[in-house]
RNA sequence: GCGCCCGUAGCUCAACCGGAUAGAGCAACGGCCUUCUAAGCCGUAGGUUACAGGUUCGAGUCCUGUCGGGCGCGCCA
């Protein structure tokens, strides 16, 4: 509907260019906005305002050329000058009956456009250690990836959806090492647990799974396994790493190691299906590793001169592009870094040919970035492919007390707590409900006892009670909309046109929350589809009106529904038929 | 110390690449259920957009500085 407005002053615009008035460039200034105020009619341009600098003449002199140059059309009411040199435009009210018919017809796709042209585009998210159970922290990312992927997609992207499994390195071995001593105790033997092993309850599930399924095979004599540790606590977490690889053999620290791995792994999978989070696929950094991708990569900086030796490593040289320090690929002890296997997945994602890769990481992780896109330009990819997007931290509290987390230390709360106390679309609203640069409060004693009236009810309810009327409408006997064509013309209320003028929103809000990477904002949207819907079903009954009449709000109650259930399906909540 | 993010009503948050009188929810107060779900609707009240400068027709939004909060600054991941 915005694009009638745009096209109108580009006639315009395009015939005072002819005429001399205008260089070429004005057509680049125009912008048409929603108006926040009523009375300044429908649709807003600050055109005239923009070019007045230009053109070096009064804004509200220029206005009245191009409102003088501007075409007729059968949806504009009226355009007028208003303010500093806005031109505000007023739609007739029958331009806004023809949507009814239109959301209907493309139903589950309204809202959808191809403003995205079908560009390849893969978004990375959550991509944590498989070393314990998503906690709440997380539970954002995943909402968020998520939510902006199915909104990409509606935006006529096309979205890949990712999972960076880290299975290849020194913080799952700690697990497979913690699983282990936790077998050991297990089988009776006398141990020590080191602090910094993983301490959370779900290792001694694992221990147990393992002892089921393996008998005493990985249990040894643990009266040398302690002796003569060193005093730093990482060390003595490495120490007793060789040492279990020795014991064990390669073979069967292996297979220890992916017995952790692999249960965390489908846990985590689990636990996102469950939230609604599917990814197109999981990427194991291992595969990296056995194919030799991280080799290769190091291999590439190396010939194109950005690699140097320094104490025994491998230095990737990223002050060149930009980072504050030169980075450690290869250590010294011959094991590359994390840092270098995510390069070599960075350079993967590249040769996958996606136009836009953007990879949504915790505020933690920022530092993070610079290094990244320092190794993704030195191997020759263009920098504007890789796109960061920070979620900021969710503060935890509980009794007005903030709740300190540690994956180690094994005290957090899970996503699967949360989910379970609060529910799934509360949970997955709530998150999205705040755009993700924004330092969030979840306070989990409001979220736990204003579940009723936790904003995502107040939409679904709106949902519901459109079904509602259609379900009495058929208990009563009533005609329905099946085999009806309503005439929509009579459809004169204020609520009415409130409601379409709302409904007609949609696919730009789509449209913006894709390219701004918000999709917060189709939150705030169907917030205000349901007030209007909500006034609308207060002020005026739907079954107790005259046929024809009916007939025409059913239909555009029933347009409602579908943008409701479109959005609410954006941001992977559900659209409930029943409250 | 350096870098990134943030600071908007009592609380939690919006504000569409700088636009017109800064908006919602919760909490508070006052109304609305013989009629389609009151998980709802309507109204009242609540603000020097942390602070100080600057840029311009115009700033919550952009620039500089100050204060306050979060995070990061490893041959960890």
């Amino acid at each position: 509907m915005k694009d009638i407005v745009i096209h109108l002053l580009a006639q315009a615009v395009a015939t005072l260019q002819k005429q001399g008035r205008l260089d070429e460039s004005a057509a680049q200034s125009i912008s048409v906005e929603r108006t926040k105020d009523p009375g300044h009619g429908d649709f807003s341009s600050n055109l005239a305002m923009k070019l007045a600098k230009q053109v070096n003449t009064d804004p509200r002199e220029l206005a009245q050329k191009i409102l003088a140059e501007l075409p007729q059309s059968e949806v504009i009411e009226k355009a007028a000058i208003a303010g500093p040199g806005f031109i505000n435009f007023y739609l007739r009210k029958c331009a806004y009956l023809s949507l009814i018919a239109e959301i209907r017809e493309q139903g589950i796709n309204f809202g959808n456009s191809d403003v995205g042209h079908g560009q390849r585009i893969m978004v990375e998210f959550v991509s944590t250690n498989p070393t314990g159970p998503l906690h709440v922290g997380h539970g954002r990312g995943a909402a968020y990836g998520d939510a902006l992927a199915r909104v990409l997609r509606a935006a006529g992207y096309d979205t890949h959806s990712e999972y960076y499994i880290n299975d290849a390195g020194r913080q799952m071995e700690i697990l497979a090492v913690s699983v282990w001593l936790r077998y050991l105790e297990l089988c009776g033997k006398e141990i020590q647990f080191p602090e910094n092993a993983y301490q959370g309850s779900y290792v001694r599930d694992l221990a147990a799974k393992l002892k089921d399924k393996a008998g005493k095979s990985y249990c040894i004599d643990t009266s040398e396994l302690f002796k003569a540790l060193p005093d730093a606590k990482e060390e003595s977490i490495d120490r007793l790493i060789s040492r279990c690889r020795s014991h064990l053999g390669d073979k069967d620290f292996r297979a220890l190691f992916d017995v952790g791995c692999d249960a965390m792994v489908n846990d985590i999978r689990q636990d996102l299906a469950e939230f609604g989070v599917v990814f197109q696929a999981w990427f194991s950094e291992r595969s990296l590793l056995d194919k030799g991708d991280i080799d290769k990569s190091i291999k590439t900086l190396e010939e194109n001169g950005h690699i140097y030796e320094k104490d025994g490593a491998k230095w990737f040289r990223a002050t060149d592009f930009g980072d504050d320090k030169d980075r450690v690929v290869l250590r010294a002890n011959g094991a590359h870094t994390y840092f270098a296997s995510d390069t070599a997945y960075h350079y993967n994602k590249a040769e996958r040919g996606f136009d836009k890769i953007i990879n949504i990481f915790g505020a933690d992780h920022h530092g993070y970035i610079k290094r990244l896109q320092a190794s993704f330009e030195a191997l020759g990819n263009s920098p504007e492919r890789l796109k960061f997007l920070i979620v900021q931290f969710a503060i935890l509290y509980r009794g007005g007390e903030k709740i300190s987390m540690s994956t180690r230390s094994g005290e957090f709360v899970t996503l699967r707590d949360l989910r379970d106390e609060v529910g799934n679309d509360a949970a997955r609203f709530f998150y999205v409900l705040r755009k993700p640069d924004q330092h969030m409060d979840f306070d989990l004693d409001l979220a736990k006892s204003q579940s009723s009236d936790n904003p995502v009810y107040y939409i679904q309810y709106a949902h519901a009670r459109i079904c509602s009327v259609f379900r009495q409408l058929e208990e009563k006997g009533m005609p329905t909309l099946k085999d009806a064509t309503p005439n929509y013309a009579l459809l004169k209320a204020s609520q009415e046109f409130d409601l379409l003028k709302t409904l007609s929103r949609f696919p730009e809000v789509v449209e913006s929350a894709a390219s701004g990477f918000e999709p917060h904002q189709v939150a705030y949207y169907l917030r205000e589809l349901a007030n209007v819907f909500h006034t609308y079903y207060n002020a005026h009954p739907f079954l107790s009106s005259e046929d024809d009449v009916r007939l025409a709000r059913l239909g555009l109650i029933d347009a409602t529904r579908i943008v409701i259930a479109n959005g609410l399906g954006m941001l992977g909540v559900k659209a409930l038929e029943k409250m």
